[in-house]
RNA sequence: GCCCCUGUAGCUUAACGGAUAGAGCAAGAGUCUCCUAAAUUCUAGAUACAGGUUCGACUCCUGUCAGGGGCACCA
């Protein structure tokens, strides 16, 4: 990465105008780079000269002047040039050679083209959905659905073995089971719509035997449960490594072994026949209850356990999805995790309340609209990229009119255009599009039978890649790396679907400026290298987010 | 009453404390003898309000106003 390198060479100029005692000593303070919103302020920009001038009592302007002609000599053939501004900002213009040579490089790593190590191999568990086994999944759960999937595709790509999880609140002595255990054996109506009066229906012979609501229920909340998992792994094509159980939690005994965990350690006391965690003194604003009068665990109880389930998985992080309903939980939980020792990243992230903007997507009055219909209504690649291109702390409202939209007005179709066009183009070439999706070695290569044309690229031609355009395009496609860095630390998921319009916008603009077509072989490679490197680009990003890339639309 | 999230252009929204607040839709004006005009170029338009911290604030702090969610021996 670019960037890194950026950071390296800061370093190393302070540390030698150090010892040349130009600069005082000093412990290198937090370095920014940022790529700036403006062009004219260069494609990296860093403002560790005006952080220093203070350490150092200088004048910002000074010191930036001090580091920035060392950085020019340091960095030569990497930047153009390296300038100071205002304030005391230092501002890289890379080379049109380091440019150049970076379309090679991607098209070498192909699908590794932004694979990351920063993970270090650390076990990661994101558990999302998560959604009660007593009906449909709505639309509000589609944002957890997907943030997870997608934010799990960045930790992976940055380098961390992910686990996803789903835990199911199957449990047969919790009240909700048990509520629905009544509606099953049609002594109440919690939880009743039509698609469960014909599952009740078919589970009639069954349920006859059965007088106890939680077993009744937990044999309909596995009814329901098969439909849900159908539907995330067929429709949502989102692929769980783990399915928990609470049930089995009980079965296991997990539930009592923590208890008296707990009570040995006495973080959980009696108080008005029962018994309360000590949460207050670890962070939270009061005590909770984990057992009640009646001698049944809470469901926080059953979480904690599920908790230390997770904390003896060997996770070094543990990211938590939960619904805005859910949000009071965070703090307690959180408290939690402190009693249980857990010393590593425990984050919980709150998903921001769904609502529709508009649509005739509603079919039956009165019922909760489903997460289905809205996949049938929309289609994946939409309802999947708009779900992801907003914050969750926001509230979203799906415009489904234009996520139906099968043309520019929908950014999903935007970006997956730019794929198209590339594979027009190279359908035109005459080249044989399967030769580009497989080959990613690098170099020329051996000519097929039939006298067909190979792209056969190499470093002087892609010193043909000059035009303004094409060179944005490059400095596009090499931030690549640098997005799934930012989102596997911030998990600010939205940034990926970000990327993938400015990276269809700076190729749509390149597409008007340059034909890669036309009479002058040795460009066309070149060219056709770049438009390579873009496919495969885009194709990273849209596999990030579950997106289709079609080749034609 | 207390806690959490959010107030950015007509609408949907973006912006690790950085420079001239970035897009899309909608509105107005251009661009196809040329690899898909499902594209592209230009125009107009925004940080709820009042203070504070900072060289520098949409971003951090305080207060006000507005919206949503939560404050169970439900999950």
């Amino acid at each position: 990465m670019i960037r890194d390198e950026i950071f390296n060479l800061i370093e190393k100029s302070i540390k030698i105008l150090q010892k040349e005692k130009v600069f005082p000593k000093f412990d290198i303070p937090g370095i920014k780079i940022e790529c700036p919103k403006e062009r004219v302020h260069g494609d990296y920009s860093t403002n560790v000269a005006i952080v220093l001038s203070k350490k150092i009592k200088k004048d910002p302007m000074e010191t930036a002047k001090t580091l920035a002609s060392r950085l020019q000599v340091l960095g030569s053939g990497l930047f153009e040039k390296v300038e100071v501004k205002k304030p005391g900002f230092i501002n890289f213009f890379l080379s049109k050679e380091y440019l150049q040579s970076q379309v090679k490089e991607i098209l070498k790593r192909g699908e590794k083209f932004g694979q990351l190590k920063i993970g270090k191999n650390k076990k990661v568990q994101v558990e999302f959905i998560s959604a009660n086994p007593t009906g449909s999944l709505h639309i509000g759960n589609g944002r957890g659905a997907f943030w997870g999937d997608s934010l799990s595709n960045v930790l992976e790509k940055a380098g961390y073995r992910v686990t996803r999880e789903y835990y199911i609140d199957d449990a047969k002595n919790s009240l909700q089971i048990r509520e629905l255990g009544k509606t099953a054996l049609g002594k109440g109506r919690t939880y009743l719509t039509k698609d469960l009066e014909i599952k009740i229906k078919k589970l009639k012979p069954k349920l006859k035997k059965i007088t106890d609501f939680g077993e009744a229920g937990h044999l309909l909340a596995q009814e329901i449960q098969k439909d849900i998992k159908d539907l995330i792994e067929n429709k949502l094509k989102i692929k769980f490594n783990v399915w928990a159980s609470e049930e089995k939690l009980y079965k296991k005994k997990k539930i009592e072994k923590i208890l008296s965990w707990l009570k040995k350690k006495e973080f959980v006391y009696q108080k008005e026949k029962a018994q309360w965690i000590k949460t207050l003194e670890f962070g939270d604003s009061k005590d909770w209850v984990v057992v009640r009068t009646t001698g049944e665990p809470t469901y926080f109880l059953s979480d904690i356990a599920y908790h230390k389930d997770k904390i003896n998985g060997g996770f070094k992080k543990i990211i938590d999805i939960w619904g805005a309903d859910h949000q009071a939980h965070v703090s307690k939980m959180k408290a939690a995790m402190k009693i249980l020792g857990f010393k590593g990243d425990f984050d919980v992230l709150i998903t921001q309340m769904v609502s529709l903007k508009k649509g005739k997507i509603s079919k039956r009055k009165g019922e909760i609209i489903t997460l289905e219909s809205l996949v049938d209504e929309v289609g994946l690649d939409a309802v999947r990229f708009f779900y992801l291109v907003k914050s969750l702390d926001t509230q979203m409202e799906f415009d489904v009119e234009l996520a139906k939209e099968r043309s520019a007005k929908s950014p999903v179709f935007y970006i997956q255009y730019a794929n198209a066009r590339i594979h027009s183009i190279l359908a035109k070439s005459q080249i044989p599009s399967t030769k580009f999706q497989t080959n990613s070695k690098w170099g020329p290569q051996k000519r097929e039978g039939g006298g067909r044309v190979e792209v056969q690229i190499s470093n002087s031609k892609l010193k043909l890649l000059t035009h303004p355009s094409e060179l944005n395009l490059i400095k596009q496609l090499i931030r690549f790396p640098e997005i799934i860095e930012d989102t596997a630390k911030d998990y600010q998921v939205q940034r990926i679907p970000q990327y993938a319009i400015d990276l269809a916008t700076v190729f749509h603009q390149f597409y008007r400026d340059c034909r890669v077509l036309s009479e002058d072989g040795p460009l066309t490679q070149a060219r056709l290298g770049l438009i390579l490197a873009t496919k495969q680009v885009i194709k990273n990003t849209l596999n990030l987010m579950g997106i289709s890339a079609p080749e034609k639309m």
